[in-house]
DNA sequence: GTTAGTGCAAACCTTTTGCAGCTCT
DNA sequence: AGAGCTGCAAAAGGTTTGCACTAAC
């Protein structure tokens, strides 16, 4: 189930919750990834067949502009989707691997004082603020690392290596 | 004329420096301002009017992935299309008004202390990093302190507001 | 001369819109 | 009962791709 803060938070501006708003906001805040609006349609769909993804988006739009969930972007590493978390946790930043997707989340001071010293050196008003980092997880510079040894080791031709794709972000 | 550095950057990964390339680094780099593919395809247009559009994606897609240049969302204030700016300067914050979308730059300490940490903190190796913050700025929070002032002076009807656009976003 | 890069047309993916019918309060 | 929502179909907006031709080195 939902919190209660978020329904609450829509039934007191009037806004229904109709059956496939209940789900989908199960979804957003049941599951710990963080999920595009296909993704959250499929869910859904098992839940209930009759859904349709219009319905997702919409209803992604109007949580999106309530402020009661966060838009994401995860450096469109996989597209150019969006990704959707809620709001109820504790600010925090992205951090993405460009190598295999992996998406980390980082709590910290920061975070804050940048929030604190945008407001007071520049009079602005902040309410919402996203941070995203993109670079090589502990896991994937290991890897690169070898990569490049073994290359050393082995001057076989190099290979041009075009953009490649990465692995399905996780929370 | 665009900087050295980035065309002797390409110049040396053996990168040809066609005319249209000259033109829209000239272009990113010139205007102060943050452009986004469209804008970049209109005035390019203007000095090659053969230029294609295709030919700008393909090259803005080039110069990101050569990390050349950095790619921004502006909390796609005005649609889902990405600005552009190029990499020389210091790493900075965008700070953009959700209600006039002037876009401000922050330059401080808490984003090196960011990168830092998370470096740090997960290991992680960081190639890339961006920081949007959405907020109203000191313009805003004026005017809209005064629409309050008058609603309650001239209690009318309450007309529902539905999410504004914002003006196109400036440097 | 070679190979990278360009232009054109067409496709693609994600998201939005118009409208008729349904449903929550 | 009636405004608010939904589903469907269709379109829009932004970006990418296939392919033949062109131009930079």
């Amino acid at each position: 189930m939902a919190p209660k803060s978020i329904k609450t938070s829509l039934a007191q501006r009037g806004v229904r919750l109709t059956r496939q708003r209940q789900i989908l906001l199960d979804l957003i805040d049941g599951s710990g990834k963080h999920l595009d609006a296909e993704a959250l349609y499929q869910l859904a769909r098992a839940k209930d067949p009759k859904i349709n993804r219009v319905t997702v988006y919409r209803t992604l739009k109007m949580l999106k502009e309530t402020r009661l969930i966060d838009e994401l972007d995860l450096m469109h590493l996989e597209g150019d989707q969006h990704y959707y978390e809620t709001r109820l946790k504790q600010e925090h930043a992205h951090v993405i691997c460009l190598n295999c997707g992996k998406v980390e989340e980082f709590f910290g001071e920061p975070l804050q004082r940048l929030r604190h010293q945008v407001e007071k050196n520049l009079g602005f008003q902040v309410v919402l603020a996203r941070t995203e980092i993109g670079g090589y997880c502990s896991h994937c510079q290991l890897l690169r690392a070898r990569e490049l040894e073994e290359a050393k080791a082995l001057p076989v031709p190099v290979v041009k290596s075009r953009g490649r794709r990465a692995a399905s972000p996780t929370a």
